[in-house]
DNA sequence: GTCTCGCATGGGA
DNA sequence: ATCCCATGCGAGA
């Protein structure tokens, strides 16, 4: 790509005076701006020039400066506090002095600041656990759960890191892990994949901000070029470039489709926990999190039912050189006619139109697809009149359908590999065996909002990128274990929509909220002795009942060493001292202060001047309850089973 | 009769 | 109301 682009998404100039140097890339190298937008990122205007309008700003909790949170372009502004919030750098270095150090904190919960500047490889954790006294393993365990639980509380860099360093947990392992805390963390594993190359252009952090937050929690390590607009050094055009700039006169840029796409996913740690309990049941399951299309150039957004849902491991094996840029295209869910004997895979007109060759003609072209075994298939690539409008379709699948032994409600993956714009296409099988789990399954999986929105399809099975399968190509024996149904059940495996299973988004996005509401009130039940349960050499509570909702209280640790734990009386509103470990029933007053009795009435002053309250309740505001954050996680899989198990049945 | 191809239909988003 | 797309269906080979 001979001809330099402004990586400023909304300037995108192919002329200026001058070229700047712009934010660090992770593949190496620096951003490349024009003179003004360079101008601006080096009088660290750029957010405040071109992303005012973005989502994700929040105040300096020191200094209340304005500060664009999951931007690459402000990455070196700001820095995450311990605690919760965020400081611009200044204020940030200044209070870090003060912090609480991590060995303050029962169970090791320690600061979790670092500098978002810093790099991810410059700052292991390991020296970060070693420099402390904390059972490292411990650290490293809750902090992978907290990350898991509250992604936005750490910074992507800081989850790289985690990641990278921390026994090479990765971001998949973690969901999968939280979604089986429910049955004990019995499905943590230890990935055999290292880091490895895939980068994402830098700039794609500024097109995606808070949403590259949040989805980072899907492409941990594998960073991936996503929302990367058109013409961007990272990404060759399509081959022929019959697909750049069509149908761009008409439709939102990437970088707007970007923003549109955001609030669909907002949470995918949330998301993924509300798979638990699907994905208790195998070890092989992974959560997945629909991406928004890497660049969405069809005359209508895509569908989120088409977004990829594809997970950095098969990106790798998709990929096979670790140089490659791979980006996720769509993926489609096989329908009865897709999967049966005719041979044409209906493609989503908006992806057809975004991702493969403008056709001008019906006949359409030949189009060249290699599949993960690395075997190339040319479909045809045509459309039907229909409508005045057009019908994509593949033509001539049948033969590839059959080899990777798909069916109706399996999932078929298009990807790309840049440089060279090779197209590439995966499988991911649904999971279930029996044909009447399968209907039922297929049914929630055949409606894109209840697959994608709400995680609930439960792939756990993936016919080409298990986690023990990572040479490459399909594991034969795990083929062999996909009993290819006979081909007249092929085609009714997949239920009337009507009888589908739908969780619209709304409803998944509400559950979501109920979710992240409740979380703050789940208790571990009272009555019941946790049972510890050892993995990885790792100590957890593990309860069989699922969490009771308790009063909400306030964590803190005023003096080293010492945690507190602080309730207000609902009768007089007055700030009592608990024990940390002391559980509270939803409505609590001074009366039951069983722990100080010489505060167990309404009457008697707080035990706290004016200003401690006012500097407790602040620094609660954005700081995590160690205590029993634990615990809400050790019950999220039991309790969002039955949240579920609620919600499907009012929808169903 | 069977299969393929191309278009039409209609439910649902 | 419009568009998408799963699938039905008829014509022709």
């Amino acid at each position: 790509m001979g001809t330099k682009i402004c990586m400023n998404a909304s300037c995108q100039t192919t002329t200026t005076h001058e070229w700047k140097r712009g934010w660090p890339l992770r593949s190496g190298g620096h951003a490349l701006l024009c003179f003004n937008c360079g101008s601006a990122y080096e009088d660290s205007l750029f957010c405040d020039t071109f992303h005012s309008e973005e989502p994700g700003w929040r105040e300096c909790n020191i200094c209340t400066k304005r500060l664009h949170c999951g931007c690459i372009a402000s990455k070196f502004l700001l820095e995450l506090l311990d605690y919760g919030g965020v400081g611009c750098s200044s204020c940030a270095r200044s209070s870090r002095l003060h912090s609480i150090q991590c060995d303050e904190i029962p169970n090791g919960f320690g600061s979790l600041t670092r500098n978002n500047a810093g790099d991810m490889e410059s700052i292991p954790v390991e020296s970060t656990v070693a420099a402390n006294d904390n059972d490292e393993g411990g650290l490293a365990q809750l902090c992978r759960l907290i990350e898991a639980s509250e992604p936005s509380l750490l910074h992507p860099s800081e989850r790289a890191n985690t990641n990278g360093c921390l026994g090479q947990f990765r971001q998949e392992e973690i969901r999968h892990a939280i979604g089986d805390i429910g049955t004990g963390f019995s499905n943590m594993t230890l990935p055999s994949i290292g880091s490895s190359k895939f980068t994402k252009p830098d700039n794609m952090s500024s097109l995606l901000d808070m949403g590259d937050m949040h989805s980072s929690l899907s492409e941990p390590s594998l960073s991936m070029a996503l929302g990367a607009p058109s013409g961007t050094t990272n990404f060759a055009p399509f081959p022929g470039g019959a697909v750049e700039g069509r149908e761009q006169s008409k439709t939102p840029s990437s970088f707007q489709q970007g923003q549109r796409s955001r609030p669909i996913l907002p949470k995918p740690s949330k998301l993924g926990l509300l798979a638990s309990s699907e994905n208790n049941k195998g070890s092989a399951s992974e959560l997945r999190i629909a991406r928004p299309p890497a660049e969405g150039r069809g005359k209508n957004q895509l569908l989120p039912r088409y977004w990829p849902r594809i997970t950095d491991q098969e990106l790798q094996q998709l990929s096979g050189d670790l140089n490659s840029n791979i980006v996720p295209l769509f993926e489609k869910i096989l329908s009865a006619s897709d999967a049966g004997r005719i041979g044409r895979l209906v493609l989503p007109k908006a992806c057809a139109e975004a991702y493969f060759p403008s056709i001008s003609q019906s006949e359409g072209i030949p189009l060249k697809i290699q599949d993960i075994k690395g075997r190339e298939w040319t479909f045809q690539f045509r459309f039907w009149p229909n409508n005045n409008s057009r019908m994509y379709v593949l033509e001539g699948v049948t033969p590839c359908i059959q080899s990777m032994q798909l069916k109706a409600g399996d999932t078929i993956t298009f990807s790309r590999i840049d440089p060279g714009g090779k197209l590439v296409m995966g499988f991911r099988k649904s999971t279930n065996n029996n044909e009447d789990a399968q209907d039922a399954q297929a049914s929630g999986l055949l409606d894109g909002t209840a697959s994608g929105e709400t995680s609930l399809s439960a792939d756990g099975y993936i016919g080409w990128n298990n986690s023990e399968n990572h040479g490459g190509g399909i594991n034969g024996d795990l083929l062999q274990q996909i009993t290819a149904p006979t081909e007249k059940k092929r085609t009714r495996n997949i239920g009337p929509k009507s009888k589908r299973l739908l969780m619209h988004s709304e409803d998944a996005m509400e559950l979501r909220l109920t979710w992240e509401e409740a979380q703050d009130l789940l208790r571990p039940p009272p009555s019941v002795n946790p049972t510890v349960v050892t993995i990885e050499d790792h100590e957890f509570e593990e309860y069989d009942e699922p969490p009771v909702f308790g009063k909400r209280t306030i964590f803190t640790s005023r003096s080293p060493g010492r945690q507190e734990q602080w309730a207000q009386c609902d009768d007089c509103s007055k700030w009592r001292k608990l024990p940390v470990d002391a559980l509270l029933p939803p409505k609590w007053t001074c009366s039951e202060n069983a722990w100080d009795s010489s505060r167990c009435i309404c009457s008697v002053s707080e035990e706290m001047t004016p200003k401690d309250l006012d500097n407790l309740l602040r620094v609660s505001k954005g700081m995590i309850d160690p205590f029993c954050f634990l615990h809400k996680l050790l019950h999220i899989g039991e309790f969002l089973s039955v949240t579920l198990d609620l919600v499907c049945n009012t929808s169903g």
